[in-house]
RNA sequence: GCCUUUGUGUCGGAACUGGUAUACGAGCCGCACUUAAAAUGCGGUGCCCGUAAGGGAUUGAGGGUUCGAAUCCCUCCAAAGGCACCA
C-alpha cells in the first residue's frame, strides 16, 4: 500500500472494475424493494462544470446509500440531446448537429461522469435524438393526437427572433426569451400545434397537495403558474345593438353595481363593430399603435394607462346603467374574455384609469355598510354592499353567490373558473428536434403517420442549416413529399419539430425499459419502477419540465400506459453553484459566459473525484447555494489523506484485520468503551442524515471526521519521545485493536457512498474484502446498537435563572432530588446564589438543573 | 406591490422536541518533525475588558411569551428567488 494518498492511481482502476462487475445494474421486476433514483439528465453541451457535478454527486450518494441498504436501485443516465445549441454550434463550426452531439456525449460520459465515480446503469442510457428513442416520442404524440389532446390552432404566439422559432409561455421570462435574456419576444399570429395541458389544470393543481415530498416553494410556483381564479362571466348588452353581447370575466362580481365603464382589449373581435363613426380614426390609430408595442413595452409602460372610448354604450344588466365602452391595452386579449368591467372604486387599475379619463367612481362595497363620501384610493377588501339595490347589506362572499344566482336566472351571466395556464405550444420551426409525425393532405386534411411507419426519421444528409427562413426540412423535397396514407395522393409532411421539453417529459419512463424495440416501455416494467422515489434537479425547472412531466404522466395514466399519476414522489431541488466572477467581481452562478467556470478534469487530476464529491457535499446543505472555492475544497483532500494514512499505519504495524470482526461488547475495557460508543453514535448520526427528507450530507461528513479524529486520538502515542512527525500508535491490547478496527471499518462503510474510490481501495488493502471481486458498495449498510450510543455518564448543566454557571459529570439517570442537591452544593453555584432565597428549581433529567432566585 | 426562502465568528456552516450557542471544515497562531520548506502530527483560536483568575455583551433590529429563546409569537430591516395591468 502506497503510504501517500494518490487518487490519480486508484480512481480509474475502480471505475473500470465496477463497470466490469456490473454492480450498479438494476434488475427489472426483481422481488425486492425497489428504489428509483433519478437526476435531471443533461443537455450534451460538451462540458460539465462543478455545478453539474454537485447535482450528480447528490443523486449518486442517495443511490449508493439505498443500494447498501439492500434496495434494488435504478439509477440511470441519459442525454437531452435535441435542441438549438447543437444547431448553433453546427452553424458556428460547420459541424453537423448529430456529429457534434455524439462527440459531446462521448466526452461527457467517459471523461466526466464516469470519472466522477457515478454508479449509473449505463445499459439504460437514453439519447433523445436517436431514432430508437424519438420513435416512441412520436408514438406518444400520436396517442395524444388520437385522444384529442394535440390540436392545431391559430393563436397569437411568442416568437423569438434569435431562435427563429416560437416558444411556449413557460419559456418566456419578462417578455424575453429564456435562452436569450436580451432578446425580446414578438407576438405573432400563427397556426401552431398545442398540447391541451389546460384539460388537466385542475388535477395538476389539486394533486400538488399530494406531493408531500416536494419543497414548498416549487409547489407555490406551480400553483401561481396554473393561476386558478374563481369568479363569474357577466353579460353586458349594447345600447342600440340588441344582437351584440359583451362578456366580461370578473372575480369581483359583488362590485357589479359599481361598474362605470367597460374596457375591451384592442385585439377584441367586437371592437370595430362597436366603434361609432366619430371615433373611428382615434380607435384605429390606437389599435395600430398597440400592435407596434412589444409585449415588453406594454409591460414597462405599466401604471401609466392609455385608452380611447368607442363612442358606444353598454347596459349593466343589474341596474340598467348605460356606461361607455373603451379600449385599452391594459386589458389582455388572451386572458378571460378579453374584456373587463371597470369598477374604479374597488380596483386599483380601474381607479387610475377613471381618474385619468374623468370617469365616475361609485362605491358599492364598504367596511361598515356606509358609503364614504369620496374615495382617495380604491377599496380592495371585502365588505358590506351598498348602492347595490336588492343586494345591499350582504357581505361580499354572500353577495358573490347571490349575484351569480341572479345572473343565471336572468340570462345575464354564470359562474366561471379561469386559469392562467395556457395550452402548451409545442411546434418549433427548427431542424434539430423530433419530427411531428403528421401529414398534410389537400384532400384529407391532417393525417397521422401510420404507427407501423414510425419513426419518421429526421434526415441527416444533405441538410443545410441556415438558422433563417423556417425549417430546413421544408427544403428537403425527398423527405417532404409523401403519399397520403389515407387517399394515396401527393401530400406533404409536417415540417415543424417538437419542443424538446416533450422529449424530457417521458424519458424517466423509458429508463424502465430502455432497449424495448417493440413499444415505448412494457407495462409491467414501468409499473414496477414508477414512481420515482427521489428526483434531484435544479429549481430552474420548477415550472417547465416538472409541470410538463406531471401532465404527461397524468395523460398517460388516463390512456392506461402507466399506473401512477404523479411521477416524482420526492423532489430535491438543489442550490446553484456560484463563484466569484472575474468579470463583474461578484459571486455569480457558474457559467461559461461569466467566465467563472471550474472544470472537472483539472480538479480530478489534482485532488481526485472523491475530494470533489466530498467538497460539494460538505460545503453547504443540498438546497442551499454553494460558493465554490478551491481553498476549502482542500480540507476534504486532507481528510481523505488522513483516512488513508491511518490505514497505512495499521498495515505497517501488521495489525491483523481479517481475523475477527466480532468481539464481546460486554467485555470492552474502559479504555476503549468511549471509542466504541463514538462508533455507534456515528453510525446513527450518518444513517439519519442520509434518510430522505434529511439529506444533510454536510453533517454526515462532519460526523465521519469526528470519528476519524477520535480514532487518531485513541491510538495516538502522546509520550514525550514520540510527539513528532506523523501519526504513531501507542501499543494497544488485542481487544483495543479490534475495537479500533471495528471503528475504522464502519467509518469506511459510512463514507463509501460519498467517497467511493478511496473506501473501496482501503477496503481491499486491509483485507475486509474476502475475495477480489467483492465490493464495499454492495456491502450491507452498518447497523448501530441504540444501547451503545448512550453514555452512562452525562454532563449535568447547572444554571441560575437560565444562565449557565457550571457543569458536572454525573451518572445517567439521577433522580430529581439528587440532581437538585448536586446543584445546591456545587461550589460555584453556592457562591453565586450567595444565600439568596431559592424561588424554584427546574430539573430536566440527565440534562440540567436551573435554580431560580 | 404580492408570495416564498434566508439572516449565527474572519469565511463555509452546526445546534435534538425551547435546555452548555458557534460542532465540523477553512483561515490564522503556536509546538513537534526537518539543514530548510512543503507535507504531516499535536495544541490554541468568536467578540470586548483584564497579565491572569475572572467578568461582560452576543445568533439582522426592537418588543413579547417562558424558569430558560438562534429556535415560539408580533413589528420592523436586509438579501436571494418567484410572480406581477391575470380583472
Amino acid at each position: 500500500m502506497n503510504p501517500e494518498y494518490e487518487p490519480q492511481n486508484i480512481e480509474e482502476k475502480w471505475q473500470e472494475r465496477w463497470d466490469r462487475l456490473g454492480i450498479y445494474q438494476a434488475h427489472d421486476l426483481e422481488n425486492k424493494k425497489k428504489f428509483y433514483s433519478l437526476v435531471m439528465f443533461p443537455y450534451p453541451s460538451g462540458d460539465l462544470h462543478m455545478g453539474h457535478m454537485r447535482v450528480y454527486t447528490i443523486s449518486d450518494v442517495i443511490s449508493r446509500h439505498r443500494r447498501m441498504q439492500g434496495y434494488n436501485v435504478l439509477n440511470p443516465m441519459g442525454w437531452d440531446a435535441f435542441g438549438l445549441p447543437a444547431e448553433n454550434a453546427a452553424m458556428a463550426r460547420g459541424r453537423h448537429p448529430q456529429q457534434w452531439t455524439q462527440e459531446n456525449i462521448k466526452y461527457m460520459r467517459d471523461e466526466q461522469l464516469k470519472k466522477l465515480g457515478t454508479s449509473y446503469d449505463w445499459r439504460r442510457e437514453v439519447t433523445t435524438c436517436e431514432p430508437d428513442y424519438y420513435h416512441w416520442t412520436q408514438w406518444l404524440f400520436l396517442q395524444f393526437f388520437k385522444k384529442g389532446l394535440a390540436t392545431r390552432k391559430e393563436a397569437p404566439v411568442n416568437w423569438c427572433p434569435e431562435c427563429q422559432t416560437v416558444l411556449a409561455n413557460e419559456q418566456v421570462e419578462d417578455g424575453k426569451c429564456w435562452r436569450h435574456g436580451n432578446i425580446e419576444v414578438i407576438q405573432k399570429k400563427m397556426s401552431q400545434w398545442f398540447l391541451k395541458i389546460t384539460d388537466y389544470a385542475d388535477r395538476l393543481l389539486n394533486d400538488l397537495d399530494k406531493l408531500k415530498g416536494w419543497p414548498e416553494h416549487v409547489k407555490v410556483m406551480q400553483r401561481n403558474w396554473i393561476g386558478k381564479s374563481k369568479g363569474a362571466e357577466l353579460f353586458f348588452t349594447v345600447e342600440g345593438k340588441p344582437n351584440v353581447r359583451i362578456n366580461v370575466f370578473t372575480t369581483r362580481q359583488d362590485t357589479v353595481f359599481g361598474v362605470t365603464y367597460l374596457v375591451l382589449a384592442p385585439e377584441h373581435p367586437l371592437v370595430l363593430d362597436l366603434t361609432e363613426s366619430r371615433q373611428k380614426k382615434a380607435v384605429q390609430d390606437y389599435i395600430e399603435s398597440a400592435k407596434h408595442k412589444t409585449e415588453l413595452e406594454r409591460m414597462t409602460a405599466e401604471k401609466s394607462k392609455t385608452g380611447v372610448p368607442l363612442g358606444s354604450l353598454a347596459i349593466n344588466p343589474f341596474n340598467g346603467d348605460e356606461i361607455p365602452i373603451w379600449i385599452s391595452d391594459y386589458v389582455l386579449a388572451g386572458y378571460g374574455t378579453g374584456a373587463v368591467m371597470g369598477v374604479p372604486a374597488h380596483d386599483e387599475r380601474d381607479f387610475v384609469f377613471a381618474k385619468l379619463f374623468d370617469l365616475p367612481i361609485k362605491q358599492v362595497v364598504s367596511p361598515d355598510g356606509k358609503a364614504a363620501t369620496e374615495l382617495k384610493s380604491a377599496y380592495l377588501d371585502a365588505g358590506i354592499l351598498v348602492n347595490s339595490g336588492m343586494f345591499n347589506g350582504l357581505d361580499s362572499e354572500k353577495a358573490k353567490e347571490k349575484i351569480i344566482d341572479w345572473a343565471m336566472s336572468n340570462n345575464s351571466g354564470c359562474a366561471r373558473i379561469q386559469y392562467k395556464l395556457r395550452d402548451w405550444l409545442i411546434s418549433r420551426q427548427r431542424y434539430w428536434g423530433c419530427p411531428i409525425p403528421l401529414i398534410h393532405c389537400e384532400k384529407c386534411g391532417i393525417v397521422p403517420v401510420d404507427e407501423k411507419d414510425l419513426p419518421v426519421i429526421l434526415p441527416i444528409e444533405g441538410i443545410e442549416i441556415k438558422g433563417q427562413g423556417g425549417s430546413p426540412l421544408a427544403n428537403d423535397t425527398k423527405w417532404l413529399n409523401i403519399k397520403c396514407p389515407k387517399c394515396g395522393q401527393a401530400a406533404k409532411r409536417e415540417t415543424d419539430t417538437m419542443d424538446t421539453f416533450i422529449d424530457s417529459s417521458w424519458y424517466f419512463l423509458r429508463y424502465a425499459d430502455a432497449t424495448n424495440k417493440k413499444e415505448a416501455f412494457a407495462l409491467d416494467k414501468v409499473n414496477y419502477w414508477m414512481p420515482i422515489d427521489q428526483y434531484v434537479g435544479g429549481v430552474e425547472h420548477a415550472i417547465l419540465h416538472l409541470l410538463y412531466s406531471r401532465f404527461f404522466t397524468k395523460a398517460l395514466k388516463d390512456m392506461g400506459l402507466v399506473d401512477c399519476d404523479e411521477p416524482f414522489t420526492n423532489l430535491l431541488s438543489q442550490g446553484m453553484v456560484t463563484m466569484l466572477s472575474p468579470q463583474s467581481g461578484r459571486i455569480e452562478k457558474m457559467s461559461k459566459s461569466r467566465g467563472n467556470v471550474v472544470g472537472t478534469t483539472a480538479f480530478f487530476e489534482q485532488y481526485g473525484a472523491d475530494s470533489a464529491r466530498l467538497f460539494s457535499l460538505f460545503a453547504a446543505p443540498p438546497e442551499q447555494e454553494l460558493v465554490w472555492s478551491e481553498d476549502s475544497a482542500i480540507g476534504q483532500y486532507r481528510f481523505l489523506g488522513r483516512l488513508w494514512r491511518f490505514a497505512h499505519a495499521l498495515q505497517d504495524q501488521g495489525v491483523e484485520v481479517t481475523a475477527k470482526t466480532e468481539f464481546d461488547e460486554n467485555n470492552v475495557p474502559a479504555s476503549a468503551a468511549s471509542l466504541l460508543r463514538l462508533t455507534h453514535k456515528t453510525i446513527k448520526a450518518v444513517s439519519e442524515d442520509l434518510e430522505k427528507e434529511h439529506y444533510v450530507f454536510n453533517t454526515a461528513i462532519s460526523s465521519c471526521m469526528i470519528l476519524l479524529n477520535g480514532i487518531y486520538k485513541f491510538t495516538g502515542d502522546k509520550t514525550e519521545e514520540n510527539n513528532g512527525g506523523s501519526h504513531k500508535s501507542k501499543s494497544l491490547s488485542e481487544l483495543e485493536k479490534q475495537i479500533v478496527i471495528f471503528a475504522y471499518r464502519n467509518l469506511l462503510l459510512l463514507l463509501a457512498p460519498m467517497a467511493p474510490h478511496i473506501t473501496e481501495q482501503i477496503w481491499h488493502d486491509l483485507g475486509f474484502a474476502r475475495v477480489e471481486d467483492e465490493s464495499i458498495h454492495v456491502h450491507a449498510w452498518p447497523k448501530y446498537d441504540v444501547k451503545l450510543t448512550i453514555d452512562n455518564e452525562i454532563e449535568l448543566v447547572l444554571q441560575i435563572n437560565g444562565k449557565f454557571v457550571n457543569k458536572q459529570i454525573v451518572q445517567r439517570g439521577l433522580r430529581k432530588a439528587e440532581a437538585e442537591s448536586i446543584a445546591l452544593t456545587d461550589s460555584k453555584m453556592v457562591s453565586k446564589i450567595d444565600n439568596r432565597p431559592v424561588q424554584k428549581i427546574i430539573v430536566v433529567i440527565d440534562r440540567l438543573v436551573n435554580v431560580v432566585i
